[in-house]
DNA sequence: AGCCTTTGACCAGCG
DNA sequence: TCGCTGGTCAAAGGC
């Protein structure tokens, strides 16, 4: 198969099942066809709005001795490499172990979909996003773009709570980031999200490893039904992923487009979910329409407030 | 009331 | 030492 191509040092037979599922998700998309030879920009239909951004997780395809940490990080390397279009980036920043589990290779499918970068770096510890919960359920994602204007600019929740406590534009304000940092007393993970000046997620990278368990569900607005269901599939179906520490529970949610193609639910809001439209919304749509006119990504919210308090420090 | 976002300023690391 | 850049702080305001 091309997921034993792929990554020949693939562990067990089970795993490749469930790799192979994977690389499924992502024959469906943009990235997987570049991997099979040259494409034009987007074979494939994409949601206005969403365009091709997709995650991809690949905590998933780590098994918990660790041993498979390598392989994976190859097929890191090569999946990158073929994800030519990708514009999500996860990256697993210092600080995360790979310990990842093979169960959660059904959440890495989706994301590779849509063709995604994945970025591991060092001593990569259990991003708890990556990993537990692998945090990165498009269920999250799609949370992110269809939160109140209160949290527009709320990156994938994992089922952690976040608060953002900083952005900034990096790299001549082509991607603004955004610093986040888990709510949960003593908990010292953060996150960084980049967004592209359409404010789509381009990467999130996380550092440091909760030390709690994943908090229960309490704000049903912010696309409370979503994460319910994520919810449920952690606890029913994924729990054994959650072995040894909390802040690893692996967990996988994804969703089939018609198409067959695994699909980040974001996209699926952006089919025809406009219940929940927001700033987000037409933010995307200023994005496809105009281009990356509207830049700020985060910030796009044009709330004006604040004004410059005489000197802080 | 509590939590969260926004945002300019501050701080530290690096070349 | 200086300037740049990324990360964090914290006041103000919104929900």
């Amino acid at each position: 198969t091309l997921a034993a191509a792929l990554f020949p040092d693939m562990p067990s037979p089970a795993f490749h099942g469930s790799f192979t599922q994977l690389l499924v998700g992502a024959m469906g998309s943009p990235a997987a066809s570049s991997a099979s030879g040259p494409s034009p920009p987007s074979p494939f239909p994409v949601p206005p709005g969403l365009s091709r951004t997709a995650l991809l997780g690949s905590p998933s395809l780590f098994s918990p001795t660790g041993n498979f940490e390598m392989s994976h990080r190859q097929a890191l390397a090569q999946v990158t490499a073929q994800a030519v279009h990708s514009q999500y980036t996860i990256v697993n920043q210092a600080d995360y172990p790979l310990p990842f589990s093979s169960t959660t290779s059904a959440f890495t499918s989706q994301h590779v979909n849509s063709s995604a970068n994945i970025t591991s770096t060092e001593e990569t510890p259990t991003p708890p996003s990556l990993t537990g919960n692998s945090n990165f359920k498009p269920n999250e994602v799609s949370q992110g773009f269809q939160t109140s204007a209160l949290t527009v600019d709320k990156p994938a929740d994992d089922g952690y709570n976040w608060r953002k406590y900083g952005q900034k534009a990096v790299k001549g304000g082509e991607y603004p980031r955004s610093y986040y940092k888990c709510t949960q007393a003593g908990c010292p993970v953060k996150k960084k999200v980049e967004r592209s000046a359409c404010g789509e997620i381009t990467q999130i990278i996380y550092r440091g490893q909760h030390n709690h368990q994943r908090p229960p569900k309490r704000r049903s607005k912010d696309g409370g039904s979503l994460l319910d269901e994520v919810d449920d599939f952690h606890e029913n179906g994924d729990t054994l992923n959650r072995s040894e520490q909390g802040s690893q529970d692996h967990s996988a949610k994804f969703e089939v487009s018609n198409d067959g193609i695994t699909v980040p639910s974001m996209s699926k809001r952006a089919e025809g979910d406009d219940q929940s439209s927001g700033s987000s919304d037409s933010e995307e749509k200023a994005c496809d329409e105009a281009g990356a006119d509207n830049g700020d990504g985060g910030s796009t919210n044009a709330k004006k407030r604040h004004v410059p308090a005489p000197a802080q420090r």
